[in-house]
DNA sequence: CCTAAAGGCTTTTTT
DNA sequence: AGCCTTTAGG
C-alpha cells in the first residue's frame, strides 16, 4: 500500500512520531520543528491507517488559536476526522462538567467566572479588605486551583497569611451555592468529578483511546491530574512540548510535568524532534548557544539545512526613543507584515508606538485590553448572566444600577439582605420583588423599571430568531444603548461599536437559555473570539515575548535588553527565574525566520523616571562569532552618568556612611532633576541618597 | 448620587 | 508618565 503524500514528506523522526503505537509518547519538539504538523498528522494517520474513530480521539491544547487551527488541519487531512475532540484544557473541563458535573452541583447551564468576575465575589465576600489584598486572595485562590488544593489541604506555602484557607473556603461555598465555576473550576472539579465518580471516568477512559496534549510543558499540576484520570492502561497517550520553552511558571506551570514524564508513565517513548525548519543558521545557533545556559534540561540540538542567513544585530542605543528610531529605520523597506517588535512589558509598547505614528509605519497592537473586558461588553453580559442564573450575584451587582437607576449602595444593602436579614436569597430577582415598597423615592421606581425589564425580557426571548436579535432588544431596552451612546458623543469613544460587534457573534445562537449558554461559555473561554478582523494586513507586529509562543517571523526585533527590565527582578537573582527569563530569551530569538534585531539601552525612562541602565546579562551568553554588533556598550563600572549630567557614584562604587557602614551603588536614577542614587549595605540594608544634599554623609572608598 | 481632585501602583497572563 | 481607585465635597 502506498503511503498517502502527508506521511512521505515527513523527516524520520516525524514519521517515527506520526506512526508509534500503544506506548506513552513523548515528543520533545524544538522550536520551528514541525511540531502541529506532527500532532495533525498523527491524528489522521490514527483514523485514516489505523482506524481509530475520531470520536475516541481527544486533543488538547491551551489556547483556542492553537485548538483551532489543530481541527483545521486535521480536517484538511481527513475529512471525515471533525468528530475529534480538539479543545483547550479549560474547555474541555466546560465539555465535561456541562454533562456530568451533577453530583458536584452544578447545573448543565453554569457560567464560567473571569478573573474579573472573581474578584467581584471577593469583593462581596470581604467587604471591608482592600483591594490589593482581595487581588492578592484571588491570585492564591486561583494558584491553589492549579495546584489541585482544597481549602482544607495545607495552604502554607500559597500563603503565609492565617486567614487565607478561611478566604478560600468561603468563596468556595458561595460560589458553589451560586452554581457556577471559575477558570481554576474548569479543571480542578472535572478532576474531582473523575477521581470520585468510577463510572464516569469508566466511560471517559473507554471512549478516549487516544489523548494527545500539545503545549506540555506549560501544564500545570492539577491539568496534569485530570490527565492522570483519564488515562488507563488502554490509552494511547502523546504528549508533545519543549522544556526549553516553558515560560508559564508564574502562572502555575510545572516544567517538571515534561521533565517527569518518562518516570509518571513508565515504558514512554521518546522521540526529539530537532531539525528547525524555520531559522536561519546565524539565528538558531544564537537561540541554542543562549538556551545552553541553562540547567536541567532534557537536552536537544536543534539543527538546520537552511543556509547561515544574516548574522543578528546588536544594537547598543542610548535610550527607549533612539532603540524605537532605530526599529523604524529598519521598517524603512515597507515590509511591515512579516515584522514584529517584541518586548517584555506592555509598558514599553507606547515609545514604539509613538515613533512608528511619526513615520507613519502600520502596526498592530497584540494582547492588550481584550475586547471582552471592555466595560461595556462585560455590562451586556452581566444581562445575560443574571437571566441565566439569577443567583449570580456578581452579575446582579453590576447591572443593578447600570445605567443609572438611582439605585446606590444603600438600597442595594436593603435589596440583598431582604427580610430575615441574614438569610442571603438564593434568587435575587426574587429578592429585588420582596424590596418593593420597601426601597422608595428614586430607587424605588429603579426597582420597579428593572423588574418590568427583567419580567419583559423574559418574555421576550423565545420569541427572537437568535440570540443576537434578543441581545439587541436587551441593550435597547435596558438602556445601555443610549448611556453609551450618550458616552461615546462625550468622550469619543466606539463602545456602541463594540455593542454591535457583540450582538453579530451572538446571531449565531438560538434565542434560548442552552444558545445564551453556550454563548457565554464562547465568549468566557475564547476571549480573542470576538476581536475585530484585520482590514489592513501589513503592518508591524508589537507584542510582548510571551504572547509570540507560536508565531513566527521573518524580523524580529527583541528590544530592552536591559539588566531589571529582561531579564526581569534581576536583583534577587533567583536562578530559576533567570532561568525561565532565558527561556523567554530563546522563544523569543527562535521566533525569526530571517533576521534577528536586539536592542539595549544605556538609560530608559519608566515609570516616570529616568534610570541608568546597564546591558542585560543575556548578552553576555550570544556567541561573538555569529553576532555583529552595533555602537558600544556601557562599560559597566566604568560608565558615567549618562543621565544628562555626570554623576560621582556610578553604579559599582563602594562608599562608607557613618551609620549604615560599607555599601555598594546599585543603580543611579534620576528624579525630578536631581540624581538619586541607591546603595545596598552589606548589613542588607538598600537606601537611596541624594548627593546633591546629603553627599557629605558619602566617603567614596576605592573598588 | 455625582464630580473632581488626590493618591498609589505599575511583569509576563494561553483559560 | 499614565491609569485606575479611593475620597472629599457639592
Amino acid at each position: 500500500m502506498r503511503e498517502p503524500e502527508w506521511l512521505t514528506s515527513l523527516n524520520d523522526e516525524q514519521k517515527k512520531a506520526v506512526i508509534h503505537e500503544k506506548e506513552p509518547l513523548l515528543i520533545l519538539a524544538g522550536a520551528g520543528s514541525g511540531k502541529t504538523r506532527v500532532v495533525t498528522t498523527r491524528i489522521a494517520y490514527l483514523v485514516e491507517k489505523l482506524g481509530f474513530s475520531p470520536w475516541s480521539i481527544l486533543a488538547v491544547t491551551f489556547t483556542n488559536k492553537a485548538a483551532a487551527e489543530m481541527r483545521e488541519r486535521v480536517e484538511s487531512l481527513v475529512p471525515g476526522a471533525e468528530g475529534a475532540m480538539i479543545r483547550t484544557f479549560h474547555s474541555f473541563g466546560a465539555w465535561l462538567l456541562r454533562r456530568n458535573g451533577a453530583p458536584l452541583g452544578l447545573k448543565s447551564s453554569f457560567t464560567i467566572y473571569d478573573d474579573d468576575d472573581t474578584l467581584g465575589l471577593l469583593k462581596t465576600l470581604f467587604e471591608d479588605l482592600p483591594r490589593n489584598e482581595l487581588r492578592l486572595i484571588a491570585k492564591n485562590i486561583s494558584r491553589a486551583k492549579d495546584e489541585c488544593l482544597s481549602p482544607d489541604d495545607d495552604l502554607g506555602h500559597i500563603s503565609a497569611d492565617l486567614d487565607f484557607p478561611r478566604y478560600y473556603k468561603e468563596y468556595e461555598e458561595r460560589l458553589r451555592s451560586i452554581g457556577n465555576a471559575d477558570f481554576g473550576d474548569l479543571i480542578y472539579l472535572s478532576r474531582l468529578l473523575l477521581a470520585e465518580n468510577p463510572e464516569i471516568r469508566g466511560r471517559l477512559q473507554q471512549r478516549f483511546r487516544v489523548i494527545l496534549v500539545d503545549e506540555y510543558q506549560d501544564s500545570n499540576r492539577a491539568q496534569f491530574q485530570l490527565l492522570q484520570q483519564l488515562v488507563s492502561p488502554g490509552t494511547w497517550l502523546c504528549v508533545v512540548g519543549d522544556d526549553d520553552q516553558s515560560i508559564y511558571r508564574f502562572r502555575g506551570a510545572e516544567v517538571e510535568n515534561i521533565l517527569g514524564f518518562q518516570d509518571q508513565f513508565p515504558g514512554t517513548k521518546v522521540i526529539k524532534l530537532e531539525e528547525n525548519y524555520r531559522s536561519t543558521g546565524h539565528i538558531l545557533a544564537v537561540a541554542s548557544h543562549v538556551v545552553a545556559h541553562n540547567e536541567g534540561r532534557l537536552g536537544k540540538n536543534l539543527w538546520t539545512r537552511q543556509e547561515e542567513g544574516l548574522k543578528p544585530c546588536l544594537a547598543y542605543l542610548d535610550n527607549q526613543n533612539e532603540e524605537a528610531e532605530f526599529c523604524a529605520r529598519q521598517l524603512a523597506d515597507g515590509n511591515w507584515s512579516n515584522s514584529a517588535i517584541l518586548y517584555r512589558t506592555n509598558a514599553q509598547s507606547r515609545v514604539f508606538e509613538q515613533i512608528l505614528r511619526k513615520y507613519n509605519i502600520n502596526y498592530r497592537l497584540v494582547g492588550t485590553l481584550s475586547f471582552y473586558s471592555r466595560e461595556e461588553v462585560k455590562d451586556s453580559l452581566a444581562y445575560l448572566s443574571f437571566l441565566s442564573n439569577p443567583a449570580d450575584e456578581v452579575a446582579f451587582r453590576r447591572i443593578i444600577n447600570k445605567p443609572s437607576r438611582g439605585i446606590g449602595a444603600v438600597s442595594l444593602r436593603k435589596i440583598l439582605k431582604g427580610e430575615g436579614d441574614f438569610l442571603l436569597s438564593q434568587n435575587l430577582e426574587e429578592a429585588l420583588k420582596e424590596s418593593v415598597g420597601k426601597v422608595k423615592g428614586k430607587a424605588g421606581k429603579g426597582v420597579a423599571s428593572l423588574i418590568d425589564l427583567l419580567d419583559k425580557m423574559k418574555e421576550l426571548m423565545p420569541l427572537q430568531e437568535n440570540l443576537g436579535q434578543f441581545l439587541k432588544e436587551l441593550i435597547h431596552e435596558s438602556g445601555l444603548l443610549d448611556h453609551y451612546k450618550q458616552q461615546d458623543k462625550v468622550e469619543n469613544t466606539q463602545r456602541v461599536k463594540n455593542l454591535e460587534e457583540l450582538v453579530t457573534a451572538a446571531t449565531d445562537y438560538p434565542s434560548n437559555s442552552e444558545g445564551l449558554a453556550e454563548f457565554l461559555e464562547l465568549i468566557e473561554l475564547d476571549q480573542a473570539s470576538l476581536e475585530e478582523e484585520e482590514t489592513d494586513t501589513n503592518r508591524v507586529t508589537l507584542i510582548t515575548m510571551h504572547n509570540t509562543k507560536g508565531l513566527e517571523f521573518d524580523r524580529v526585533f527583541i528590544s530592552g535588553l536591559e539588566e531589571g527590565l529582561f531579564p526581569r527582578g534581576a536583583e534577587y537573582d533567583d536562578e530559576q527565574e533567570i532561568e525561565e527569563e532565558r527561556r523567554l530569551f530563546y522563544v523569543s530569538i527562535t521566533r525569526a525566520r530571517k533576521e534577528l534585531f536586539l536592542t539595549s539601552c544605556r538609560r530608559r525612562m519608566l515609570y516616570g523616571r529616568t534610570e541608568q541602565a546597564s546591558p542585560s546579562r543575556f548578552l553576555n551568553e550570544l556567541p561573538d562569532e555569529h553576532v555583529d554588533i552595533q555602537g558600544a556598550a556601557p562599560s559597566l563600572s566604568a560608565g558615567h552618568g549618562n543621565l544628562g549630567f555626570e554623576s560621582e557614584y556610578p553604579p559599582g562604587t563602594r562608599i562608607y556612611h557613618e551609620d549604615y557602614g560599607t555599601g555598594e551603588v546599585i543603580r543611579n536614577v534620576q528624579n525630578g532633576g536631581h540624581l538619586v542614587i541607591q546603595v545596598a549595605f552589606e548589613t542588607g540594608h538598600s537606601m537611596t541618597f541624594l548627593p546633591e544634599f546629603s553627599g557629605y554623609q558619602l566617603e567614596k572608598l576605592g573598588s
